[in-house]
DNA sequence: CCATAACTTTAGTTGACACTTATATAAGTA
DNA sequence: TACTTATATAAGTGTCAACTAAAGTTATGG
């Protein structure tokens, strides 16, 4: 969930998802969208994103087909939703929990 | 809001986005949380968060106390809904549409 | 006014990250 | 097999972001 946030940070990646988001796409047509940004730019892009998974590749023959993780999305929606609104009042806590929340995240980039 | 997702991107400012969601705090009693990080840089990480509009800060005497906008969180939110599920059929201009958003995005920071 | 408290800001360092160019790999095609 | 197409990976570069330490700022209390 850090690292779908974290891709996300990334604008480029941003428009790269809503590209592959109702349909799959081969890298090529991705990377063709962007003129200021070479291929392989986009392949490490599309590379953070499948870490995230954010994104699911499909190969066929030579070509790799990339679309979206909806689901990722839906859970990255209800993570962000519960991270707020639960246990806020359990607020002591909450400093030793995200303390610890820190390193293990840290720990596992 | 690419300022809001961005810092969001960042452990340590979740945390402490959590710690002044339902409560206003000193600077000093947040820093105070994190044990393995200087004062300063909670300060700054305060600076990020603020810069985004994602919390408010209030001054009382030498003290500074920051709370949580929960609006803009919740701007956030449908942004990200937006984001993903609208105008999704007209794929064919969203390369356009973005390659731009890219550098109007790029040319603000 | 001087000291102290509560913060921020500045300067400098380090590591991460988005990028490019060049090279590698893998699957079709002549 | 050699060539091409579609793609990734490696190596190197410049920029940015998170951090520390030290100096600066602003209000309050002798």
């Amino acid at each position: 969930m850090d690292a779908a946030l974290k891709a996300l940070a990334e604008p480029r990646r941003r428009t790269i998802l809503r590209l592959v988001w109702s349909q799959e796409l081969p890298a090529t047509d991705i990377a063709d969208r962007f003129r200021d940004v070479t291929r392989s730019a986009i392949s490490q892009h599309l590379a953070v994103l499948k870490e995230a998974d954010l994104i699911v590749e499909r190969r066929e023959g030579t070509r790799r087909l990339y679309r979206a993780n909806t689901q990722t999305m839906a859970e990255l929606r209800s993570f962000l939703d519960d991270y707020w609104t639960s246990g806020l009042e359990r607020l002591r806590d909450v400093a030793e929990a995200s303390e610890a929340d820190e390193r293990t995240t840290r720990g596992r980039e």
